[in-house]
DNA sequence: GGCTAAGGACGGACCACCACACCATTTCCT
DNA sequence: AGGAAATGGTGTGGTGGTCCGTCCTTAGCC
């Protein structure tokens, strides 16, 4: 027999989670809303574009429509002209539910995982307008330090901006939807404008290394700098026994 | 309006793509069994047993036994004392599909950001026992340059075991993924030893670096170690247009 | 007034999935 | 020898998600 070592077979065996089209749907279009990659005011595709965009039945595409709409995330006006638009706001964020609370250490380590492998990539990839596109989100970045719900849309852009100037849509997809599981991870605590600069600092020295193609010198700063909001959430939440 | 800058909405818009329970259970016992993570003669859990921990229904799970079924992968025997159990050898492996082949830049770009993440919170967290595991699989594959179906299964076992080692079950199951992503790939093109020899160097000098808990040092060799594989790959199969 | 483009609503068909009960085979235990 | 137990194998009915096609309603434009 092979000498083969007792391989933890629960990764295997873990709970298979078959997502349906609609509720991806409302995860997709949700968190591109509350992210502020979809602002307020955007028209969304009509109906029927939309729904072969997604691949999906026009149907389906209307039941998540509808949720978001119900949840106010979404309005829609009917007749010519008419069309589905990104609602104003959103000011009373939801609370982060108990299952993401639970994970909430595997969501950082995914995020560390990701945000590190995509500024090596980017290091090497980055070209000249995607460097002055982050560039100016560092400065966007540095002139909201008083008004975090602006400080951390910039934030958010600054990072799937990096995930886009690798190329990869897998990674960008990875890119929204961790950013996704962080902003609802983070709404709720609170975010003194020296800790921002601090975390701002980081952004323009990791520009600064992507500009040299430093791939070590921009995994170093990513990932400090995703260990300082893994290091304020694990004083903030409740440590999983 | 917003000064907001065109951001790509490509991926907010993508196809929306809903895997059922059945073909995820196919895909995720089938990449076990192919990546050795299962070795032949494995005896599964009892079907009713396996399904309260996949948590799906019993009919579904026979349905992906059935296809594994009759792929060779699985071969089941009934009564008292019998069971489901992993076949021995598939050795006319499947070629890569056309889909993957189209991908197969976007899949070494998910590797890279994975596995060098991967390798930073392993550089943090890999304990004495993590890291002999480790030593031990790079001496196995370095006893087996020669036998490159042994070589692989060894290789598989220490990325796995370096996801294991940061203590994230979503992370190690990301590693599964890749690496059967990668095995599809990289199966039907030629492994000199000298190659093999290589890639081994990269994984005994990562070994070291994360003794001493250097995370930027493993981040960079990890990189170089992908990359490589990238290359080769990017030598032999079409660029996409 | 009519055309057109948009959201809104309905119904039937199909299929994945589930829950449950039961059958067939083999082995173990008394 | 005979029954209990544990396994894979089979069938049946019901539920819900999804698709497709059709039609209705609203509102701006010519």
């Amino acid at each position: 027999m092979s000498v083969a070592p007792p391989v933890s077979e629960d990764a295997v065996f873990a709970p298979v989670r078959s997502q349906t089209a609609f509720e991806e749907t409302v995860e997709r279009l949700g968190t591109a809303i509350k992210l502020g990659l979809l602002a307020p005011g955007t028209q969304l595709p009509a109906e029927r574009e939309l729904c072969r965009k997604l691949g999906i039945a026009r149907s389906t595409l209307r039941q998540a429509l509808l949720a978001l709409g119900q949840t106010g995330h979404l309005q829609a006006t009917r007749g010519r002209r008419g069309g589905t638009f990104v609602a104003d706001p959103q000011p009373p964020s939801e609370l982060p539910s108990e299952e993401l609370l639970a994970q909430w250490q595997e969501v950082c380590d995914s995020r560390m995982a990701l945000e590190v492998g995509v500024a090596v990539l980017a290091a090497q990839r980055a070209d000249g307008a995607a460097l002055n596109a982050l560039a100016g989100l560092v400065g966007e970045m540095d002139r909201q330090v008083g008004e975090y719900p602006n400080y951390r849309l910039a934030d958010v852009r600054f990072h799937v901006a990096l995930a886009e100037s690798t190329g990869s849509s897998r990674l960008i997809a990875a890119m929204t939807a961790t950013q996704g599981e962080m902003t609802d991870l983070i709404s709720h605590i609170s975010h003194p404008a020296a800790v921002l600069r601090a975390s701002n600092e980081q952004h323009q020295r990791l520009v600064r290394a992507l500009r040299t193609h430093d791939g070590a010198r921009a995994a170093r700063i990513m990932s400090e700098h995703v260990e300082g909001t893994t290091h304020i959430l694990g004083g903030l939440l409740p440590s999983p026994t």
